[in-house]
DNA sequence: CATGAATGAGCCTTCATTCAT
DNA sequence: AATGAATGAAGGCTCATTCAT
């Protein structure tokens, strides 16, 4: 219990520290700091810095989000509508919002993010799409698509321009 | 003349470089050697590493793509079409995929990056609309933003699963 | 009673990580594994790591074989036979030659190690000639030194390449 | 030329601190504040410690002396003589005295060293015995063990206490 | 322009040691 | 006795940057 607590706390203190300096320019000092703890103790909960990163950037991934939402059986726009809703409420936070560009932007150099980004693309695309519109086929792909690149595109941009209602409904009415 | 081929030399070096250990691991003496220069000869044509990197990461972003189409004077979906077309073939290439999401993700770090895709987000997008459909309002924006959004997901996919064509049709489909 | 066990088992795991590792890239952590105990235990029976290293020098040295072989009582050639005959069944295992000579090596950084090398090299030596030609002077104690060298030089070599009992009934026929 | 000075200071540097706190208590640090030169140089002459380590132990382990007698044509009595000589020579002083017995424990861990001693051992053994006896038999080769088993017995004692002369004669007396 | 030796700051990581439990 | 989480001091190594040639 106690240990799971620490871990969570370098884990928390190093989503800050990343998202403000980024994965590389971070460094284990800062984030065993912002955490309260020594250096070595970092290393006793991570093997490695690499560890760490991969991690946080498991966790800056949409992935749960979108889990959740299949998870609470929704269907059609109900289900589009709560998986946009959440996924705009966690990238509102300007952390998250860095941190899943960063995420995204090391897919090619940490397989294991890679695969849970690939997971994201497309299993869990195909059965969004099927939740979403009863059946699976290539058009319905390509809404699911659109759709996910509308909310990517929302968290890149300065969120406060859009009304995140207004914009959520525009996508979904779009791509029924 | 001879002086434009190196520096350009160099930098089409750092984005293979760049592509494959991303920015930070990657390292300038891996950039000279790429480039069949050396180390020395890299800092007489750019200041410091970070400048490099900005100069790399501004061509990984699509503006090129969306300025060159609007200067043609195309319309409509015309537009759509180009610029669709040409941001596909673009992000085609391995490298210029992984560069594009690694240039996303510093905006926050390095101001110049930041500008740039501000610049694209806001100045150009705006344009885009206008041209497209002939004014621009809060309904255009955001149609023009999806349609941004999918072709941004669409790189960070694996290209091959849809073919190109009909995803460009159906999105500018869409969002008409 | 189960004392000694614990402190033994954790000598002799101490012995077979040093003499893989060597003395300086062994780690407590390995040995703690390696004796089937926790690291904190390790600290229990010896004060730091260097007492750990003090006392598997110790036991790796021939000290207790030329002690042991003058406690006979044995005479002459006897004498020495014994001697050499122990001394290369202790070293026909790997793991005592590699620590011999590790032992050896840090005489000078570890003072207690010197004084039983020293031990070794005076005392001893001096007790064996006496014991083997009835007296000494400078030309036995030559002689026991080339015999002890004879004996170290075959620990550092492939033991197999030379039947022990030739070397050994050479050796003595050569200082007689 | 300039060059091939730095990294000879380096390396007599690296002798000097290595020999007074050993290969693995000695840190780069001080390496590089003997030669006089920076941390970083250090790594542009050698890869890593290691490599530094290996260079080290090869000059410490008495093949040049017998590499160099050979080569002088030497026979006979005259050729063992020679090689005493400058080994006791090379092994007065303190410094090459602790390297050696460095180099002897590390060869185990260190394959580039374990290869020299073995050269040492088997094949300039053989060439050692042919010039000095005018053919090889397995009586002959344990005597010139022997014969190096003495002089490597002398390093390790204190150098002072024995006249190197008289031990020298005695040595090839007995072996003869 | 061009090279590459030289520098030095800084970071990841290791590991002996301590200590609360 | 026994455990293992926690600490902190180093150390090896990297790398951007400078500069003499």
């Amino acid at each position: 219990m106690k240990k799971q607590n620490v871990r969570e706390k370098i884990v928390e203190a190093a989503m800050q520290v990343f998202a403000e300096k980024g994965f590389f320019k971070a460094t284990i000092d800062q984030v065993a700091r912002t955490a309260g703890v020594s250096k070595g103790l970092v290393f006793w909960y991570f093997r490695s810095k690499n560890e760490l990163i991969v991690e946080v950037a498991k966790r800056s991934l949409p992935l749960d989000v979108i889990s959740s939402c299949l998870r609470k059986g929704l269907k059609g726009k109900e289900l589009l509508n709560q998986i946009a809703l959440e996924y705009i409420k966690k990238y509102s936070s300007n952390e998250n919002r860095r941190l899943l560009f960063q995420a995204l932007s090391i897919k090619t150099v940490y397989p294991a993010i890679g695969r849970e980004i690939t997971k994201l693309c497309d299993n869990l695309l195909d059965k969004v799409a099927e939740k979403a519109y009863g059946s699976v086929d290539i058009d319905k792909r390509i809404k699911i698509k659109i759709f996910l690149g509308a909310l990517l595109c929302h968290a890149l941009g300065n969120i406060e321009e859009v009304d995140p209602d207004t914009y959520i409904s525009k996508i979904i009415e779009i791509i029924n």
